[in-house]
DNA sequence: CGCCCGTTTGAAATAATTCAACACCGGTGG
DNA sequence: CCACCGGTGTTGAATTATTTCAAACGGGCG
């Protein structure tokens, strides 16, 4: 039972676009990479730790997670992601994925051989550099994690991330305050480091405030500035090219020479 | 005053060769990039955040750290470099960094402008794998730095911190089980998310139980398997090539499936 | 209808922070 | 030579954010 058309690889041109800049003949040749497509259910893995790489997977509908086990087989979610996504791109570089990824919806997903990606970036060093790209800012975004899991409390991480969700998602959306996130309490709480309890009192708080609502899976965001605030959010880090939508443009006044303001914390020197 | 001979690039080959095979033209064209030598005291920016990107560092000797600030004034430490490593090797594939580099110690230091280093991508695709390669084991290690310090106790958050730096130092140590830790505590609670109270307590702890012994900046892994455990510890997201060295190869029972062991924290499905 | 998954609520336990003071140590200047 | 000094390490006691455990609730779905 088909429910879709032919699948293309429309949707990971288009992200790469919003980083990089592609040539018609390089879209081209994106779009004629090989690849095998697949429809999996909730829950599936895509990736698996340790697995031997041997393909690319790319979301065409859907979003999935990666994420790792802790020793004491807590599992920490790294990123989530959403059609478009490229997942392990670079994977064939390595001997091995060191995290899994998940599908958290059904997810249309296309399968390309490592050996495709490599070829297409040995012939288009612009598309190698879009690749490359694509990892520095995989790097980014796990620094900003860092970061906002290390030093904050609980309010400003689930706050930072519905930030990210929200910009990240803010290319395809239509009503621009309304994200689709797709993780229950307790997949934040993997997320972001916390109990799924401490999530629910954090983000009953939240709407307590008037920052957010929810209704199911859909997350309505009522007072974007604020939440930024209690997010600590700069966007930054997602090294988007194009500039955001309009009701999402409010700046922080958060930045480095700002953030000096607290002085018993002084930096090195 | 130059204390060293004429200072090379060879140090970045060593490291590139840890994780990526090159031919000898591969190595000479980047023994010949340009590069201009600096050396800079301790506590210097080499990159600022929000830098226009000019050029990459490469750490020639010394050691540094990138760093972020959270909103309140608060440093978070996201890596520990050494001698070899390049710093904002893919930087000029970005508008601008978002995070900043400061030498720990005195350090020598080569900068390489950005346009060398793409025109040598492009030139040489097993060169522009290599450096992709580096950008894929830097979001490794970002995301093990998650799970280390979303998940970890005080214990295991300090011990992971110093397994790592052992195996990355092992490439380059005489004696084995002593290593450079260039970090204060309250530099080392910066990468761990800990108070320096809390981080000296902790090393206390560490310390009685005979696990390592410190002097000054020097510190001497006494346990390295017990070590190992309490940092949930495995080596594999830093995606060396080469076995780590003998006496530090002893291997840990931790693996994805063995840490499903605890059963009311399910993988999804 | 009953079941399961996700959410909600409460109370007790705990890891880590905060604040404050003191000890140590190498360097610097009187 | 000693006194002082700033940075680092150490210690203690009170406070707090978050976890843990346990139980109940709600709503969609077979």
């Amino acid at each position: 039972m088909p429910d879709v058309d032919a699948p293309t690889l429309a949707t990971l041109v288009h992200h790469l676009q919003a980083r990089s800049t592609l040539s018609a003949e390089e879209r081209g040749a994106l779009l004629s990479l090989p690849f095998r497509p697949s429809h999996d259910q909730a829950g599936s893995y895509l990736i698996r730790v340790g697995d031997p790489p041997s393909h690319c997977c790319v979301l065409l509908s859907g979003s999935a997670y990666r994420h790792k086990l802790a020793g004491d087989g807590a599992r920490q979610i790294l990123a989530i992601h959403f059609a478009g996504d490229p997942l392990g791109l670079g994977l064939g570089l390595l001997e091995a994925s060191e995290h899994s990824v998940q599908t958290i919806s059904p997810c249309h997903v296309a399968h390309i051989p490592h050996r495709a990606i490599v070829d297409i970036a040995d012939r288009f060093p612009n598309i190698a550099r879009a690749f490359w790209r694509e990892s520095l800012v995989e790097a980014s975004i796990a620094r900003e994690w860092i970061v906002s899991l290390a030093r904050g409390s609980a309010r400003k991480r689930v706050a930072h991330l519905i930030c990210e969700l929200a910009i990240r998602q803010s290319t395809r959306m239509e009503d621009g305050t309304t994200i689709d996130l797709p993780l229950t309490q307790e997949q934040v709480g993997d997320a972001t480091g916390l109990t799924s309890v401490h999530v629910n009192r954090t983000m009953q708080e939240m709407r307590g405030a008037g920052l957010i609502r929810t209704d199911k899976r859909a997350l309505t965001i009522l007072e974007w500035t604020q939440l930024q605030e209690v997010g600590e959010f700069s966007r930054g880090y997602l090294h988007f090219r194009t500039p955001p939508l309009a009701h999402l443009r409010a700046e922080l006044p958060w930045s480095e020479t700002g953030a000096a303001a607290r002085p018993h914390r002084r930096a090195f020197e």
